[in-house]
DNA sequence: ACACAATGTGAAAGCGCTTTCACGACCCGC
DNA sequence: GCGGGTCGTGAAAGCGCTTTCACATTGTGT
C-alpha cells in the first residue's frame, strides 16, 4: 500500500496570487514535477513536446524557482560566501563590485561578511555563510591560516586573494606585491632619490610582508643602505599614515622620497606633510600602492601602483564559477603597473 | 492507518561527520522534534528538565539550525535584502556598513545589490531578491517611483533612506538635504563670500534637488541674486565635478566659493582647481556635501556637511528589524551639521 | 522473432525544518 | 468529585524542490 501526499488540498496556491510552483507549472503542462525538474537543472534528456509545454506553462504562468526550495532538495543555494575584510574602504569595495558583475549574470548571488582583519572574525564569518549553505567561499586577503583555509577547502570550493596556495578545490589568486612594490621603488630611484622612507603596512597582512621586501629588494638592487630608521609601520588606514608620517618628521632622519604600502596610507602622509609645511613632491615625492578610485583625484594625484582591484575581485568570482562547474579555473592574474601622476619628481637637491 | 517517514534509515547522517540535524537534537535529548523547534524559536513553553536537555544536546553536537530548511519551512530566511546604488563608492559603502553592522547581531544577513542609478535595474533587483525570499528590502535613496515601492511593501517590509513616504509596512528615513545644503550655504554667505557657485548632482535624484534647493533658500534668505550661470550640474562623480567646474573656469562667471551637491564632486573641483592654479581655500572656498572618510583626508581638508551615513545604514537596518518583528520603528534621523575643516575662509577681497 | 539495452517519464521519498492538531496530565470551581 | 480549562508534548503534514527507483516503450543485434 502506497501513501500519497494529500494533494486534494492543492496547497491553497492555485487560487491565490501567491507563488507559482512547480507543481503548477507540471499541472498545467500536463506533466510530472520530475520532468518540470528536469528540464529547468538540464538534468535529463526530455522529448521536444514536452519540453514545449513545460516552457509554454512556466510562460504563462511567471514561474520562477524558489531558490530556497531548490537549496534544501539539491543542496546547492547559488550563493557564493565573500569574506572581505571591511565594505567600506575603497580597496574592498571594488573587488566586491567586481565579484558582484562576475556572479549575477551566472545566477549567483553574493553573501558579503566583514571580517574587520582578524582571523577569528573571519573564521566567525566562514561559519555563518557554511551554516548558510553558501556553495562556495572567496576570501578576500585574509588572516586565516593556510591550514584553516585548506580545511574549509575540503568542504566546500574556495578561492584565496592575495596568496599563493595550492589545493584541491581551491584557487588562490596572488597579485605580484614583491613586483609592485620594486615598480614604485625602482621609479624613485630612477628619479635620483636616495633617503627613501617606506610606511608599511601591518605586519601580519601578508601583503604589507610582501611590499616591504618589494621595497628592500629594489634597494639592495641599486646598492643603496637601507635605513631602518627609515622604515615606519602603519595598519594601512590612513590615520596611521599619518601618524607615521609624523614620526619620520620628529625623527631626526632626513629624506626625500615616500613609498607607501598603500594609497590610503599615503592620503594620510600627504596630510601630514601638509601639516608640517613639506609640499609635495617639491619637497617630499610620494608613491602609494593599489590605485584606489580617490588616488586620481588627490591633490597632487597621486603615483602609485595600479592594481585592477575589481578585476581581480571578477577573476576570483570567475575561478569560483569554474570550481563550482567542476573545472579547473584558468588564474591569470594582470601585472602591476605604475601610474606616474604628480606627487613624484627628482629630489630638490638633483634640481639645483 | 497511519503513514510513517523512513526513519529506519536514520538519514545516514548519525554516522557522517555531516551535518547535524535538529532531528538527532531531538533523538539524543529524548524528546521530539516538535519540542527542540519550539525550543529554538521561543514558539511555545517547555518544561525547564527538557529545555535543559536540549541545550546539552545542541551543546554536544555543535547543532547549528539551517536556515535554508528553516527558510522554506517557516517562510522566513533571516535575510534581507539591499538595494544599492554602487557597493564600491564611499558613500554606499558607509552605509552598508551600517546596515552589516546592525543586521549581523539580530542573526539576519544583508544581501546586497546594485542598481546602479537605474530604476530599470533597481526593479529587477527587488525581483531578484523577493525571488531569493528575503524578509525584507531596505532601499538606499532609490530612483523607483513611490507607486513602485509601496507595491513592493504590500509584500515585504520595505525601508526605504532618501525619500518621504508614508506606507503601511514601509519606514521611510529622509535626511535634510534642504538644511544640510542651507547651512554649507550659509556658512559661505557668513565668511563673506557672495559669488558662489553650486555643482549640482544628477537633477533625477531627488537629494540633487533638495540640495539644490538649500543653496537657493540660503541665498533667498540673505538676499543674495542668485546667477543661474554659477549653476552647473554633476552625477555626483569625481569627474563631473572635475568638468563642471572646468565649464565654470571657462565662462566669464567670477566666484569666490564652491559648494559642491557632494564630496566626490568637491573633490574633483579641487583637481580642476588645482590645475588652473587656482588654490583652495585662498583663491577660492569649497564646500562639500556627506563628509565621506575621504574628506579628512583630502588637501586641504574639506569642509562639508556632515552626514553620518553608517549611522543612516543602521538606523535602515534597526527599522527595518523593527518592521520584522511587527513593531513601529522609531524614527529619529541626525540632523546634518556642518563640519568645518579648512578649504573654506574669507574671500581674499576681505582679507585685503 | 527474442533477449537485452537504451530511453523517456512518473511516483514517491527526502532535504531539515515549522506548525497544526490532538491528546493526556493536571488544575480549577462548585 | 466531576465537567471544563490550561499546559506541555508528540505525531505528522507540509514548505517547493531534486533525485532515486522502477516501469513502460522503443530500438538493436543475431
Amino acid at each position: 500500500m502506497k501513501r500519497v501526499r494529500s494533494t486534494g488540498k492543492d496547497n491553497g496556491n492555485d487560487a491565490e496570487g501567491g507563488t507559482v510552483t512547480l507543481d503548477m507549472v507540471a499541472r498545467r503542462a500536463g506533466v510530472s514535477p520530475s520532468t518540470v525538474s528536469r528540464i529547468l537543472n538540464g538534468t535529463a534528456v526530455v522529448s521536444d513536446d514536452k519540453r514545449a509545454a513545460v516552457s509554454r506553462a512556466i510562460g504563462e504562468l511567471g514561474f520562477i524557482p524558489n531558490p530556497v526550495a531548490r537549496g534544501l532538495a539539491g543542496g546547492r543555494t547559488f550563493s557564493v560566501g565573500v569574506v572581505t575584510q571591511a565594505i567600506d574602504s575603497p580597496f574592498y569595495g571594488a573587488a566586491l563590485r567586481g565579484i558582484e558583475d562576475a556572479l549575477g549574470p551566472a545566477g549567483y548571488a553574493p553573501l558579503f561578511m566583514s571580517g574587520h582583519w582578524q582571523a577569528r572574525e573571519e573564521a566567525r564569518c566562514v561559519e555563518v555563510l557554511r551554516a548558510r549553505r553558501v556553495d562556495g567561499i572567496i576570501v578576500l586577503t585574509g588572516r586565516m591560516s593556510d591550514r584553516a583555509l585548506r580545511s574549509v577547502a575540503a568542504a566546500l570550493p574556495v578561492v584565496v586573494t592575495g596568496r599563493q596556495l595550492k589545493s584541491a578545490n581551491l584557487a588562490a589568486l596572488a597579485f605580484d606585491n614583491v613586483g609592485g612594490a620594486r615598480l614604485a621603488t625602482e621609479h624613485l630611484l630612477s628619479l635620483g632619490h636616495r633617503r627613501i622612507a617606506f610606511i608599511g603596512g601591518d605586519p601580519r597582512h601578508p601583503d604589507a610582508v610582501d611590499r616591504e621586501r618589494g621595497y628592500r629588494a629594489a634597494l639592495d638592487a641599486a646598492r643603496v643602505r637601507i635605513d631602518p630608521a627609515l622604515i615606519v609601520e602603519g595598519d594601512f588606514t590612513e590615520a596611521s599614515g599619518l601618524a607615521a608620517t609624523a614620526r619620520l618628521l620628529d625623527g631626526r632622519v632626513n629624506f626625500t622620497a615616500i613609498f607607501a604600502a598603500n594609497d590610503q596610507m599615503a592620503f594620510g602622509a600627504a596630510l601630514a606633510l601638509h601639516r608640517r609645511g613639506r609640499r609635495v613632491p617639491d619637497d617630499v615625492s610620494l608613491v602609494g600602492f593599489d590605485d584606489v578610485g580617490g588616488a586620481l583625484y588627490s591633490l597632487p594625484p597621486l603615483t602609485t601602483v595600479h592594481q585592477p582591484i575589481s578585476e581581480i575581485g571578477r577573476l576570483a568570482a570567475a575561478a569560483m564559477l569554474d570550481l563550482l562547474a567542476l573545472q579547473t579555473p584558468s588564474l591569470r592574474v594582470p601585472e602591476p603597473t605604475l601610474v606616474e601622476r604628480e606627487s613624484t619628481r627628482p629630489p630638490s637637491t638633483l634640481r639645483g
